[in-house]
DNA sequence: ATAAATAGATAGTATTGCTATCTTTACTAC
DNA sequence: GTAGTAAAGATAGCAATACTATCTATTTAT
């Protein structure tokens, strides 16, 4: 059997759909290792430019600019993580051991379902770290918002939360509890990583010490009176 | 009685000290303004300057760059909260009812004790909410980090941990409790404002209804059994 | 009164973040 | 096979950014 998951994106993410063509591939993936490497405010066009043999110039009818092609990415990692969640929790009918699965995947515990080749998911996942909030933590939020740039986001909580509700259906903070569970995995996880002192996780185990945390602050939370 | 609260800043987080100049002070108190109406992206020291009257050089004389300068701002917000917070519990004997106290502290809910005029705490406390999680999220992090740059976020967590663990002295969990805790209050009050689908505060006193989240989460996570 | 520290003024440079235009190549329709 | 269109390549250019350097004027400390 030999299938892969494509992922449709918003078309504001982009002004030609970099999946459509050779040279789009090529920018999404060098952006990849780029952003990766350089980091966000290191990268530029034509630095990413050079490093494909192109012109910056090409890469702009792709994307507006540098920010946008972070939101690209992110955006796509975080449809590629609602598909996830999907195909983990399919068939599953304990709420519990679905919330499970939410932790797992969002700490990109488990072999993962293959999607298009040009994702390498492992360094998406750091950028995401690393990166994600960049993408709305602007002053033009408000308009890039109205542009449905965050839609995967929002889908994203809105999947965890309804997976909250399954299991505690009168409970009153979804939404917020599924968006700070998604920040809390990642800044911690950064933290861990570069600041070890924010954090209690400094042995070997630290990706399971992490993922321990994070089902502790779930479920106490879910479990308790309220 | 009149008094008020001076800040000790380290010294790797400026070339030379603003608060022992009048251009110092302007330069900081300009920054403060133009981070809050600008965003950290669309200021540049030359904006800056010319806000102030002095020239983009003298700028470089205080701050390396932009970004120490938001690092600078952000550290003395930092110190300036770990003094509320040693303030505002201060002969309180109750465990639990500092950590009431640190939520409030948090989101600024009380009339705060005055520091150094220059600062604008409400402002400052914005520009925190939007910007300051650029102030770690880079590559250059462990550099940065070697400097000293982060202590005062770090002594903040550590005072928190400390009263988590006045609290509940067997909780194994007290830095990275204590890290999200901040993250989490500064996060959800951002989504509240800019992407108010990835919470659940919709109402009119969105503030209370952040301060209860917090105080939930806090607290469930610190009765339960674990 | 003199030296030292600070600030102001001016200039200059490499890089960034674009935009414009023109040419070449590749595919597509008739 | 040719004409037409879309994508990509090539080149140029420009205003702004992020600095650095240097010289002069002013304040301040001794």
């Amino acid at each position: 059997m030999n299938y892969r998951v494509s992922i449709r994106m918003n078309e504001h993410l982009f002004l030609r759909d970099p999946e459509n063509s050779e040279l789009g591939r090529r920018i999404v993936r060098q952006g990849i290792t780029l952003f990766d490497e350089l980091g966000f405010e290191d990268t530029t066009f034509r630095k990413l430019a050079n490093g494909i043999n192109t012109k910056e110039a090409s890469i702009y009818r792709y994307f507006e600019n540098k920010h946008r092609l972070l939101v690209y990415l992110v955006a796509w990692y975080w449809q590629w993580l609602d598909y996830q969640l999907v195909f983990q929790t399919n068939n599953l009918t304990d709420p519990r051991e679905k919330l499970e699965r939410v932790l797992r995947v969002l700490l990109l515990k488990d072999r993962s379902q293959p999607a298009d080749g040009d994702m390498d998911i492992q360094t998406l996942h750091g950028i995401v770290i690393r990166e994600a909030s960049k993408a709305y933590l602007t002053r033009h939020v408000t308009d890039d918002n109205r542009q449905q740039l965050f839609k995967p986001y929002k889908d994203l909580c809105g999947r965890i939360a309804g997976m909250i509700l399954e299991y505690r259906p009168d409970y009153r903070y979804a939404r917020s509890r599924a968006s700070s569970l998604i920040e809390t995995a990642h800044y911690q996880a950064f933290f861990m990583q570069h600041l070890p002192s924010l954090t209690d996780f400094g042995g070997q185990q630290t990706d399971d010490e992490l993922l321990a945390f994070l089902r502790h602050l779930l479920f106490s939370s879910l479990d308790g009176d309220c």
